[in-house]
DNA sequence: TTCTTTCCTTGAACCGGTTCAAGTTTCACG
DNA sequence: CGTGAAACTTGAACCGGTTCAAGGAAAGAA
């Protein structure tokens, strides 16, 4: 996590949106760029902010949030290693519609906008890939209008469960475990429910037995059955 | 509203994604378009149909929605002439994630996936006018989300007038006129309200004189004071 | 270890918004 | 016009989820 040994071109090649990019142009890119060490509860840009680059989380946790006007805080995002955000931003020309925090010790690779239009106009297939890239995360806030406003409690932390298990071993037997990647109650924003309801959720899942919850550990018992509970309640 | 004497190209050329583009360049776009007629009803796409192509409406209203397991429907957005939509599903190279249909008769124009791929290819600019257009939509998205999530009823619903009564003629004295584009049970879902609670609301905003109702016009009495009302309420 | 802080849980009261079931108005169409 | 369907309103009962208040369990720091 040492700023200094960090090597950008080498990071930059492992994201799908450079992916074809010669040694050379990824070595141009890397110009346009900033690496960023954020301690825990760091401000990676705010609200009204003017927005000039793109960024992309290399360790540690990130999440993307608004406030309501009483201070209220809702999660839209919870962006983990690997994965970028703030594209969009960057192409309106307008300020930051919302607040990016580190959850965690993170390191942090900022994007300048200049080296993405210079890329933009140098290769139409970097177009494309940043064009599926923005329209994959429309896709996700669609599918979050969608089950907002057309799901229970219930459903969506089901949904969540069902969703992030996939990514767990599967090799555990029957068991499945979702690892909640962050505190219950920031994940109960990312859903839209409060802490306090988020945690009933679970510990009614856990006394029907089709879940068992050990700290951050959710043991998935019944898959079918949690799809099943979801449909019915 | 007939299909044979629309000039496509000369109709393209108002529409800001296509500023620029030389004469001979819009008969090619245009020869990847298909004009379509549609009556109140009609289907455009349905959820789960391949996208090829992206729609520019050109008379009449269209609704985005998404329909529940059970049947239950949420209008995501509504179209209004000269408005474009399901751009970003084009890039996903995923079937549509929402249904799309005609509110009243209405004249579409569909754009073929290639010529804009094409177009990507040839202009960077193009590139560019496209990724904001996407990322305007996107930040259309975030905000219904926030409001959603961090707003009541009553607050998205004068969210909504205040909004929409910048766009109605401001020189009728000190009453601005918001005149509702489609049935209130549209506008309702809309924002994520059922029909019964969002004639509630009005007709609390009309008894407290912030608002008159006439039909579909809703004639903003007082500006200042429907905007405090939303914060305290 | 012990202290402190943060995180999580639990229960009871409460409320914003929904549902259901009328009734009324509006409007398109013959 | 009149008539039927669609759109809108209204009230009462209900419920999913929130709020508030308190206590308990984990995790870090010293």
């Amino acid at each position: 996590m040492d700023t200094s040994d960090f090597n950008i071109p080498r990071f930059l090649a492992t994201q799908a949106l450079f992916t074809d990019l010669s040694t050379e142009e990824l070595e141009r890119v890397a110009e346009g760029c900033q690496v960023r060490r954020l301690a825990r509860g760091d401000t990676v840009f705010r609200y009204g902010e003017p927005c000039r680059e793109f960024h992309v989380l290399v360790l540690g946790q990130v999440k993307l949030f608004a406030l309501s006007p009483a201070g209220q805080e809702k999660v839209i995002e919870l962006v983990q290693p690997g994965h970028s955000f703030a594209e969009a931003l960057m192409f309106t020309d307008k300020p930051y519609i919302l607040n990016a925090q580190a959850l965690t010790n993170s390191l942090l690779l900022s994007v300048g906008k200049q080296v993405i239009v210079n890329e933009i106009g140098r290769d139409p297939r970097f177009s494309l890939r940043m064009l599926a890239g923005i329209s994959r995360r429309l896709h996700g806030l669609v599918h979050d209008i969608e089950t907002g406003a057309l799901h229970t409690g219930m459903q969506r932390v089901i949904g969540y469960l069902l969703r992030e298990h996939q990514v767990e071993d599967c090799s555990t037997g029957e068991v499945y475990i979702v690892s909640l990647p962050v505190s219950k109650a920031t994940v109960a924003s990312r859903l839209s429910l409060t802490p306090e309801y988020f945690s009933k959720v679970l510990h009614e899942l856990e006394s029907v037995n089709l879940i068992r919850i050990d700290k951050r550990d959710i043991h998935i018992v019944d898959v079918p059955g949690l799809a099943r509970y979801g449909v019915q309640t």
